[in-house]
DNA sequence: CAATCGTGGCG
DNA sequence: TCGCCAAGATT
């Protein structure tokens, strides 16, 4: 019988394969400028990695863009107005990020002129900075060796040490292994490198263990099943919720919008007059629960999943002759695209005004 | 610790 | 079609 013995993992083949393989993203800095001490600008990788938190590369790059040319520096966005903050976020999701991005900017102008810490712990204590986003912003933006642990470091390293204890129970274990593995030199390099090879080569099915700078060393690898890990507790099952959502247009194409409150899903967001959204269909899922009297008419179930339960919304529409007096404002149906809109009301609005909107999705 | 908190893309 | 899951933080 042939042992295979493994090499001892070190930082140095995931660099080398970084140098060469690296993704051009616009946050980053080409490793070959950081090797001549450029630095990316500390917004810029805040940003960025507060966007990217539970949310995809793609979807995350025009958000970027669009915040950046409209608030170049921090404190630009702490200048902003809340509601400019949430409008601009509006489709990206988890929206308590919003709010705590314009508190974190204001901190930052207010309470340290302007400038972001340095260190992971002063980092830490911002509002929306968790362990996470500490250690990448003080490793991305001011060269500390401090261990990164996102999603994609998991599954690295769940399979470089074949870690049997399920997550989230393994997670201090692992942050263990990729402190040890995290270099003093290069460290915002190597964090980047892991999670582009936990994107690219470590993925969660089918990855390309051929491709990778780990396979002489990668415990999964070579004791079984690399696409077994990481092991995770079983989750609950997803509920289903009913309600009904109320679209008012006036005469003059103006229609019926209000404030959500503050905290609590989708917080601080813009909505549709809709009822509370509840386990069971009953007269509060129809036109009997609307905002006032009208002709309102049924325009069909509008379905949206959350991350813990999936909605079934009746739509309502009604032309209204005037105004009434209601909770909130009547906003034109022009000037939709510019509110705090999340897609869940976009998607009922759009289905009782299919022109609302130039991309309708749903 | 477990629950809460969005959305879109992909196998 | 549908479950999975993506650079997590907060309570």
């Amino acid at each position: 019988m042939t042992l295979i013995t493994l090499d001892t993992p070190s930082a140095k083949p995931l660099l080398d394969w970084y140098d060469r393989h690296h993704r051009d993203l616009p946050w980053r800095i080409s490793p070959g400028m950081a090797a001549r001490g450029v630095k990316p600008d500390p917004y810029h990788v805040w940003l960025s990695e507060v966007m990217l938190q539970q949310t995809t590369v793609q979807a995350v790059k025009p958000y970027f863009e669009k915040f950046l040319q409209r608030w170049p520096e921090v404190t630009d966005l702490a200048a902003a107005e809340t509601e400019a903050v949430m409008a601009a976020w509006a489709g990206l999701g988890y929206y308590a990020r919003a709010r705590n991005l314009k508190k974190c900017a204001e901190a930052v102008a207010t309470e340290h002129g302007g400038v972001f810490p340095d260190t992971e712990e002063g980092l830490r204590s911002l509002p929306g900075i968790g362990d996470y986003t500490a250690a990448a912003v003080a490793a991305i933006a001011f060269d500390r060796q401090a261990a990164v642990m996102d999603g994609n470091v998991e599954r690295v390293i769940s399979r470089l040490y074949a870690i049997t204890t399920p997550l989230p129970a393994a997670k201090p274990l692992m942050k263990e292994k990729v402190a040890l593995l995290t270099p003093a030199a290069r460290p915002g390099d190597f964090a980047q490198a892991m999670m582009d090879l936990g994107a690219t080569i470590c993925t969660p099915k089918r990855p390309a263990c051929s491709l990778c700078p780990f396979r002489g060393s990668c415990e999964a690898l070579k004791l079984s099943d690399p696409e077994l890990f990481p092991v995770k507790a079983a989750k609950k099952e997803k509920p289903v919720r009913y309600g009904a959502a109320f679209i008012a247009v006036t005469g003059d194409g103006e229609i019926l919008l209000r404030r959500r409150a503050e905290s609590g899903l989708l917080g601080g967001m813009t909505e549709v007059p809709t009822t509370a959204w509840t386990a069971r269909i009953d007269g509060e899922t129809s036109a009997a629960a609307a905002p006032f009297e009208a002709a309102w008419q049924s325009a069909g179930t509008v379905i949206h999943v959350f991350t813990h339960f999936e909605l079934r919304l009746s739509i309502w529409r009604a032309a209204i002759a005037a105004k009434i007096g209601a909770d909130g404002w009547w906003e034109p149906v022009t000037n939709l695209e510019a509110q705090a809109l999340p897609t869940v009301m976009k998607k009922a609005i759009a289905a009782a005004i299919p022109l609302a909107f130039k991309t309708s999705k749903g």
